[in-house]
Parts: structure tokens; C-alpha cells; sequence
DNA sequence: AACGGACACAACCGCCTGATG
DNA sequence: TCATCAGGCGGTTGTGTCCGT
């Protein structure tokens, strides 16, 4: 598969190095000031000369170790003292962003495993669109890089489907069609996985640690649920039924399933009625469920 | 080789909330 | 109680790259 080189090599130092910049990357280190659009929040915290000099855009080289230099040695926060301190001529808001989404030592860079995926598509299921709430269930993935791709992989599919993302159709499509074929990639990709999941077979009553605030958040939204342990979102639960699952960490970073099975993916409380396209249709459709494009 | 549309993602914006005086 | 400020959040935009023609 091709690996499409980071389009952040322009501006992170350590990939920076492995390319010949081009004509475009010599303007992106040497940006002009762009025009600043003064919103009123500026103006609340900068002077008008200050807004003058303030730059916008992409972040140089220069810019960025500057910005590490300085938090590792005062340490981050008061964002708008910590830009005017530091020489940095950017707003506070836009060092924060940086750090947090870019440079912290910490941050996840690189493709989402299935496992994150298959997490995201869960915790969104359950909490709609609260990036920075399900980027915390992610170690080291920003709220900016889930939501970038919920947006580019997930609503596209929505889209070749003309569905909204948001409605119940198309969460009864990921459930039948998407996460089958996500929790075979999870078997295959996970180091711990084996065709047996004897060794990994958990009661899912007894299943292990919970991201944070799930479990409280499952059980009260599913009032007549016997189980005290792990509960799937409803989206999950029928498709999951006979699955069993290894969470370590608070992450997806094992996860044994059996093979979904065809007729129990069946037995919805949705009408197929519901659907645009019939079952074969969509697994027909050359464009649709393309897995492979996903990482 | 050139072009243009689609895609990916960093960065920005406006709004909201909580802390502080 | 109110005003102000810092920081966080979700939505949107801008722009470089990819890829098909």
C-alpha cells in the first residue's frame, strides 16, 4: 500500500530532513504576513500595533523551536503572556493550538491503527461529536486529528451513501458492513491476536478496564441492562454479541473477536426498508467499504 | 508535462465556560 | 453580581499533495 509521506514534513523538524524541500516549502519557512482579519477577540487581548506584527499561517522551523524552547523551560500555559514572552508573533490561542496538536513530546503522529478506529467509531456513537472527550480514550491523538478523521474517512463514506452521518441509517450501515471488516483488520494487526480466541475469551461481564466515564455513561443509557461489566453501545451490542474483547490501558490495544456472524448482523430493530440499497448492493458497490483506503 | 478536481490536515475562528477580582 | 480574561471546544477554511485525465 502506498504510504503517503505527512504532509506536516514541511514544518516538523525531524521529517523536514528526509526531503528535498521544494519551491513551495521555501515559501512556506518564508511566509508572507497574511493580512490580518481582525476579529474581536484580538482586539480584546492585542494593541493595534500588536495585530500589525502578529503572523498567521503555517509555522516556521524557527517558530516552533522557539515555542519548545520555551515551555520546556517555563512550562506551558498563560498561552497569551507565554507568546508575548517568548517573541513569538502569535496569538496565544495559536501557540496553544501548536503545541497541543503538534509539538507536545507526547502527541501521536502517523496513521490510526483499527483499534483507534474501531474506538472512535464506539465513543462517537455514544457521544456524538465531542473530539477533545473521545481524543482522552486515545493516548496521544488530538481532538484536531479525530475530528479530521471523522471528516475525511467516515462522512465520506456517509456521503457516497447519501446519508447523514448523524442519522440511524448510517449508523446501522457501520454496524453491518464497516465494523465486520474493522475487527478482522483488528485481528490481523493486533500482535495478541490468534485465530482462537480461547486464551482471550473474557466474560463480558467481567471485561476490563473502561475508558474513562464509559462505563457510568453505558449504564445509565441502557436502563434494562443486566450486565454490571462492559456494555457496547447499542450500536455495537448486536453485532457483538458473541464477541469477546481485551482492552488494556483504557485503549484498544488487544482486542480478540470472532468473526461477526451474518445472521445475527441481521437481526435489527431497524427495517431494511430503512435502506437506500439493498445488502448487495452495498457490497457490491466498488466504491462503498473500501477498507483498505482507511489506513 | 500540464491541468484540475479530490483529498488531507494544519490552522484559524467564534462561541462558550469557568476562574478571578 | 458583574466584568474581564484565559483556555477549551467544535466547526470551518486554506493550502499543499495526490492522482487521474
Amino acid at each position: 500500500m502506498h504510504i503517503k509521506p505527512p504532509l506536516r514534513f514541511f514544518t516538523h523538524p525531524i521529517i523536514l530532513n528526509t526531503k528535498e524541500p521544494s519551491k513551495h516549502t521555501f515559501l512556506l519557512y518564508f511566509p508572507l504576513l497574511s493580512p490580518m482579519r481582525v476579529s474581536k477577540k484580538m482586539t480584546d487581548s492585542c494593541s493595534e500595533q500588536e495585530l500589525d506584527e502578529l503572523r498567521r499561517g503555517p509555522w516556521t522551523l524557527d517558530e516552533d523551536n522557539l515555542l519548545i524552547h520555551y515551555i520546556t523551560c517555563h512550562g506551558e500555559g498563560r498561552w497569551n503572556s507565554l507568546a508575548k514572552s517568548s517573541g513569538l508573533k502569535r496569538t496565544g490561542k495559536s501557540c496553544r493550538l501548536r503545541w497541543l496538536n503538534y509539538l507536545k513530546p507526547d502527541v501521536k503522529h502517523g496513521n490510526l491503527t483499527p483499534q483507534e478506529q474501531l474506538l472512535i467509531l464506539e465513543l462517537h456513537s455514544k457521544w456524538g461529536n465531542r473530539w477533545s472527550k473521545i481524543a482522552q480514550h486515545l493516548p496521544g491523538r488530538t481532538d484536531n486529528e479525530i475530528k479530521n478523521y471523522w471528516r475525511t474517512k467516515v462522512q465520506k463514506q456517509a456521503r457516497h451513501l447519501k446519508i447523514d452521518s448523524n442519522s440511524k441509517r448510517f449508523v446501522e450501515a457501520l454496524r453491518q458492513f464497516w465494523l465486520p471488516r474493522l475487527f478482522e483488520k483488528v485481528d490481523h494487526t493486533s500482535p495478541s491476536s490468534s485465530t482462537s480466541t480461547s486464551t482471550m475469551e473474557v466474560d463480558q461481564k467481567n471485561l476490563i478496564p473502561q475508558p474513562q466515564g464509559m462505563m457510568e455513561n453505558m449504564n445509565s443509557s441502557s436502563s434494562n441492562s443486566e450486565s454490571s461489566g462492559f456494555k457496547l453501545p447499542y450500536v455495537y451490542e448486536t453485532s457483538l454479541h458473541s464477541h469477546s474483547y481485551n482492552v488494556d490501558n483504557n485503549n484498544f490495544d488487544k482486542i480478540s473477536l470472532n468473526q461477526p456472524d451474518v445472521q445475527e448482523l441481521g437481526s435489527s430493530d431497524m427495517s431494511i426498508l430503512d435502506f437506500q440499497l439493498t445488502d448487495a448492493e452495498w457490497i457490491s458497490n466498488d466504491t462503498f467499504w473500501n477498507m483498505d483506503q482507511l489506513w
